[in-house]
DNA sequence: TTTTACGATATTTTT
DNA sequence: TATCGTAAAA
């Protein structure tokens, strides 16, 4: 077989990766724009063409649906349709698709029910009503990562002691609950689909020693980005035949916040055997320039394996960093460079403008807006999150499974069907009393309990839902969405709405519609309903449908959004302290090296031309802020960057000098003394009687009410008021 | 039971 | 500054 069409479009490093030997493991560290995917895909291909390897005994994993699919479609044009018998998914599809066949060994009914994290918030919320717990003192949010903490851990409740620990006592409890429920209903969440698959493993022996025999070689893409229990099933599926092929880059490590482990990298060469280490140095991506501020700003991060990134490319034009008056002449300044890349030949798609957080969109957006500037957000929320069709899939659910409870909630009084508070809470404290599932209790309620009223509400809920069974039994799935979603009211409500957000919504279900009639089912879901099958896949691939994806735009995201992404103009907005690294990352050093990392990535995603921008004044939050500009900024090569801005003057000057000028008469907005108050500017060396000097980094407010926040430089910050704090300039 | 109004509250989120 | 969720009014 010639394979030189594998090998020759690789360089040395690459070729050295895909050709390793069969029989032992890889660790390829895999710097941004190396071609890791190309290394990946490859290496399938190299096993297969090159050593013979059977496709269906490769099992290659990745963590987003959309990196799955573009290695699928890479391997098909590299190999043709043998790719096809390549096992190739997410973690949670390949997990869920175990599950699907070995449902009973697993523990789970044969019906169960995938759901996401916003049914999940939603099940616990309520759990913490039923056990009386306050929500301001435990909430939700704490709840949810608490159990998927303790999942990721591959802890289930009956493995924790809480010793006396009040906290974690409560935790259990809730915990504890949250599974019980969850049995019930026959819904498993997102950690629950690997904690499951993992302990399919552990206590199935013959189920694993089939899958260890099928899969001898696994492939892992971002393999930094692991967490425990991912890590842990790799580990056991290997068992001591399967060879491992990992791709990773610790570098670019941005979600250790939600359980990812970095120091998987390292470990894993302790952990198993004869593993050879391949670097992929070389990036095909960006100027020398951008590369150099990368490696710059990242060798300030500590415990770094190491690695320099460098290309054969030409030095590029150097980075602009731009320090706007506050945060809408940034959107502006923003604008205005999207329009001059237009100008020069560009198109907008080339354009990516990256934030530290969502809250950030908004501004760029009515600034596109206001400049007729077609412009994509993404993340936010995605299709199948929408509560619209969260409203749909819940109808859909409670028909195929009574006893989802969640489903149930949602939909019980949705469209209002005059069952109220009162009358939910009678039927979860019935279902709770008598261990039944709320739609078992709503039935018995029926029969006796109830007032008249009520009762009428609600057994005409039960027969809508019995009635639409029926009704949907022989339908296609299209037309079975179609009925539910006439029939549950929900299509009426929408169009008495004459609202826009009404109108969109329509929309969407109508999308939805059409998503149904394009369903085709995954082998592993044939022996399902199509209908559960589709309600999975909803919850599996929320953000695969994209709607409208056709005019070229300037696409909106936060920094974790763009990893993986490249474009040949990135514009890297709000780079301020407090915003980014952000504020709960300033005095913790772990969580700062991963903003850091952040930075990397983002500066990584650019190809040709880098911009970045930070504001000397922000709205956030309902504060106003005078930021220092980020860390980042400094830690960059001076060489590299060159700094624009408009006129010579700080954001205090403005503020001072023009109310001086008008209002003489009034001494508190005097620039040089305020009455008895200093005036202070930040960068402004000071002295305190107690805490000794340091230096102003933040101003808020003006006249008497002047704060400042001194940095003191025994360490620590505080915020003190101008007028009345024992302060000195410097 | 539904609507309205006010007050609390703010990261990042592949699945 | 906007959103969201809960609490009081209709």
């Amino acid at each position: 077989m010639d394979v030189s069409f594998l090998l020759n479009p690789l360089n040395d490093a690459q070729r050295e990766a895909v050709t390793l030997p069969e029989d032992v493991h890889a660790l390829v560290l895999a710097g941004a724009g190396s071609g890791k995917t190309r290394v990946l895909t490859h290496r399938i291909g190299w096993l297969i063409e090159g050593c013979g390897v059977q496709p269906w005994n490769i099992l290659a994993v990745t963590f987003t649906n959309k990196a799955a699919g573009e290695m699928r479609a890479r391997a098909a044009a590299l190999i043709g349709p043998r790719a096809q018998s390549v096992t190739l998914g997410t973690f949670h599809g390949i997990a869920y698709q175990l599950l699907r066949q070995h449902w009973r060994e697993a523990g789970l009914i044969e019906n169960f029910q995938v759901i996401d994290a916003d049914d999940q918030k939603r099940l616990v919320k309520r759990l913490l009503r039923e056990l009386e717990l306050d929500e301001a003192q435990w909430p939700v949010r704490q709840a949810v990562s608490f159990i998927n903490g303790q999942k990721e851990e591959g802890r289930r409740a009956a493995h924790i002691d809480p010793g006396h620990d009040p906290y974690l006592e409560t935790m259990l409890r809730i915990y504890r609950a949250y599974e019980e429920q969850c049995a019930r209903g026959g819904l498993v969440d997102f950690a629950e689909l690997l904690l499951r698959a993992h302990e399919l493993w552990l206590k199935q022996p013959a189920v694993l020693a089939h899958y260890q025999q099928r899969f001898r070689h696994l492939l892992v893409d971002e393999f930094q980005d692991t967490n425990t229990l991912q890590y842990a099933w790799l580990r056991v599926l290997a068992g001591g035949t399967g060879r491992l092929f990992v791709v990773g880059d610790d570098d670019q490590s941005i979600y250790g916040w939600r359980g990812a482990r970095v120091e998987h990298i390292q470990r894993f060469t302790e952990d198993f055997a004869d593993v050879r280490v391949v670097r992929l140095e070389q990036n095909y991506r960006s100027t020398g320039t951008i590369l150099k501020a990368a490696n710059t700003l990242i060798a300030h991060n500590s415990g770094r394996l190491g690695k320099n990134l460098w290309t054969a490319g030409e030095a590029g034009e150097p980075i602009e960093v731009y320090r706007a008056f506050n945060e809408l002449e940034e959107a502006d300044f923003v604008c205005r460079q999207v329009e001059h890349w237009l100008e020069e030949g560009g198109s907008r798609d080339e354009i990516a403008v990256l934030y530290r957080s969502n809250a950030q969109s908004r501004l760029l957006e009515q600034a596109l807006l206001r400049h007729r500037i077609p412009y994509r957000v993404y993340g936010g929320l995605r299709f199948y999150e929408r509560a619209e069709i969260k409203d749909v899939l819940a109808y859909l659910r409670l028909l195929v499974n009574r006893n989802d409870d969640a489903s149930f909630e949602r939909v019980l009084n949705n469209p209002p069907r005059g069952i109220g508070a009162r009358t939910q809470e009678q039927i979860r404290r019935h279902a709770r009393q008598h261990g039944l599932s709320l739609w078992q209790a709503a039935r018995q309620l029926v029969e006796n309990g109830l007032s008249a009223r009520a009762r009428g509400a609600v057994s005409g809920f039960l027969a809508l839902i019995d009635e639409l069974e029926r009704a949907c039994a022989e339908l296609p799935l299209a037309q079975q969405l179609i009925e539910v979603i006439a029939r549950s009211g929900l299509q009426a409500q929408l169009e008495k709405d004459r609202s826009e957000q009404a109108q969109s919504k329509l929309e969407n279900l109508n999308e939805l519609i059409s998503a149904a009639e394009q369903f085709r089912p995954e082998p592993e879901d044939e022996d399902v309903p199509l209908l559960t099958a589709f309600l999975n896949r909803a919850a599996l691939e929320a953000g695969e449908h994209q709607a409208d994806a056709h005019t070229p735009c300037v696409q909106l995201m936060t920094l974790h959004a763009a990893k993986g992404l490249e474009f040949p103009l990135v514009m890297m907005v709000g780079m301020e302290e407090g915003l980014f690294p952000t504020q709960s990352a300033i005095d913790d050093p772990v969580k700062l090296e991963e903003e850091r990392r952040l930075a990397y990535v983002g500066i990584t995603r650019a190809q040709k031309k880098l911009v970045m921008s930070w504001c000397e004044k922000r709205r956030w939050q309902g504060r106003e802020l005078y930021p220092m500009p980020s860390r980042f900024l400094s830690e960059l090569p001076p060489e590299c960057v060159k700094e624009v801005r408009l006129g010579g003057r700080t954001a205090a000057e403005r503020d001072f000098s023009g109310v001086s000028g008008g209002f003489s008469g009034r001494s508190d907005f005097d620039p040089v003394k305020m009455g008895e108050t200093p005036l202070f500017a930040i960068g402004q060396r000071v002295r305190h009687a107690k805490f000794g000097e340091g230096i102003v980094i933040a101003l808020e407010g003006s006249g008497e009410q002047t704060r400042v926040q001194v940095h003191f430089d025994q360490g620590g910050s505080k915020w003190l008021l101008a007028a009345m704090a024992p302060l000195e300039a410097l």
